[in-house]
RNA sequence: GGCGCCUUGGCGGAGCAGUUACGCAGCGGUCUGCAAAACCGCGUAGACGGGUGCAACUCCCGUAGGUGCCUCCA
């Protein structure tokens, strides 16, 4: 299996440290607000890593966190944080917050029939995990503390700059906040910060160095070593995560163990709405409830999101939404005809189901190469409407569609009394009885079965 | 200001130095009671200007436009 590795740059072969075991760390939503199809091309895109680590024969560990503490909002470690501000706004506590905006996202991470990962971490219930590794890099002289919080100093860990391959000298030169000016240096981050004085924050809990709360960037380091060791196989986040985030994260972590945190790093490029970054100033933020509002279903999202590669920047449109719609039709319609072998002349020449397996997986494990895996699909879906492929082999094939690409083709049989009305058509259509035969096709219409009539019979399809 | 990336037909979106991407939409034909499907075929895409090749959408340089990061962000 072949993935691109932003630690390298390029393409690499997948070499976990203890196969067939691959751990996956894949960092989560902060639960502040509601998630946004942003997200979803996101995470869409890790369960779709999960996916093809199984089909290519791994056994994934993956751990997803969710962020309900401590990320500010601001990376120069001002202001208070996310789910506090969001608490204020609503009127809630930050735990009631962050509850709620984990319920609403973990229920439409189901109804995108994203995989449950083998953990989902929350930051507030590993607090001891993040002072443990905090003291850890104290003990290595690599902290220090002012007057806000206990700060990582940067200029202790030589590779800082490298992940990101950023330019500090350039940056500080250019830099466009203001930042604290009792920080060493400008990239050095909070690893706990205190509470305010003489403010009561929802979230607060003792530490070594005064009543308080984590920095961002602590939590995944501690939690991902906790469930998945010092160093992974693979990590996950969004692009925007580059330069600030993980390189926190490799910062952290590697100082604490001296070893690799991860031996590859996969991130997952932006979407565009009408040309234009999904931000909240733009108002932009379509959701899901908003896609299905408009009559389309979770699972046409994520043909969508498939229809692209992971690391391009992709673009949201109304009208590729239909597109993907009318294009997941069509392969339901061709799996409908799974039920009626009796009326087709099975070739069943080239399409066997472990030949189609194999090549979706090889497709699949080229660096999640989807836009060429939903090509294969259509393929079939092309020979299944001409009457190609046997019953039997739609059955396994849509089962293979179902875990690989976690787009559901299962479409129910058809009633005895429905199958009688499409006999009933057929007679009249045979007594040259016009207005009967298409009246009882729209009786089928009603109950969301259509026909269509072909050589070899009728065929239906659910609508 | 610094560092990147992108620019493909009506839309989305790939690969490739010389053979059809694919999907959606459209057009013509065969077939058809009608409708739909199926089948056959079509539209002669590659921001612009140079350059290197026998040959460039595909490599190099430049121009224009767009966009991302350096604040928050998936």
């Amino acid at each position: 299996m072949k993935l691109y590795n932003t630690l390298t740059r390029s393409v690499e072969e997948l070499k976990p440290l203890n196969p067939p075991e691959v751990t996956v760390y894949t960092c989560g939503p902060t639960v502040y607000d509601y998630a946004h199809i942003g997200h979803w091309f996101t995470y869409v895109r890790w369960d779709l890593l999960v996916r093809t680590l199984k089909a290519a024969g791994y056994e994934p560990a993956w751990i997803m966190n969710i962020t309900d503490v401590g990320h500010l909002v601001s990376d120069a470690d001002e202001g208070e944080d996310k789910l506090e501000k969001g608490a204020r706004r609503e009127g809630k506590t930050a735990w009631e917050v962050a509850e709620f905006y984990t319920k609403d996202f973990l229920d439409e991470m189901k109804a995108l029939n994203i995989l449950e990962p083998t953990h989902i971490t929350k930051a507030t219930d590993h607090i001891a995990e993040q002072i443990a590794l905090i003291q850890t890099l104290e003990e290595k002289g690599i902290t220090y503390v002012i007057g806000d919080g206990v700060y990582y100093d940067t200029s202790k860990f030589p590779q800082y700059a490298d992940f990101a391959r950023l330019d500090l000298e350039e940056q500080e030169a250019g830099k466009r906040v203001d930042f604290n000016p009792q920080k060493r240096n400008v990239s050095d981050f909070a690893l706990w910060k205190f509470s305010p004085k003489g403010q009561q924050r929802d979230m607060e809990w003792d530490s070594p160095w005064g009543v308080g709360f984590p920095g961002w960037h602590i939590e995944c380091s501690a939690m991902s070593m906790k469930y998945l060791g010092e160093t992974l196989d693979i990590h996950t986040g969004g692009i925007d995560h580059i330069p600030v985030h993980h390189t926190n994260e490799i910062a952290q972590s590697e100082a604490a163990t001296g070893k690799t945190f991860s031996k590859v790093w996969l991130h997952s490029n932006h979407v565009l709405i009408e040309g234009e970054k999904i931000s909240k100033s733009l108002g932009n933020g379509i959701r899901l409830p908003d896609i299905i509002a408009r009559g389309y279903a979770p699972e046409v999202l994520r043909l969508h999101i498939l229809e692209s590669h992971y690391r391009s920047q992709s673009k949201f449109s109304w009208d590729s939404l239909e597109a993907a719609k009318n294009r997941l039709d069509r392969w339901k319609q061709a799996a409908a005809t799974r039920w009626q072998e009796p009326n087709l002349p099975r070739t069943n020449d080239d399409i066997s189901a472990p030949d189609f397996e194999e090549a979706l997986t090889k497709t699949l494990a080229d660096d999640l190469d989807t836009v060429h895996a939903l090509q294969l699909v259509d393929k079939v879906a092309d020979k299944a409407l001409a009457g190609a492929v046997c019953g039997a082999c739609l059955d396994s094939i849509v089962e293979i569609v179902e875990d690989s690409l976690g787009i559901d083709l299962t479409v129910a049989n058809i009633t005895e009394a429905q199958e009688q009305l499409i006999a009933e058509r057929e007679q009249a259509r045979a007594d040259k009885d016009w207005k009967k035969s298409d009246e009882l096709r729209d009786e089928l219409l009603e109950q969301d079965i259509a026909l269509r009539d072909t050589p070899h019979g009728p065929i239906w399809s659910r609508i």
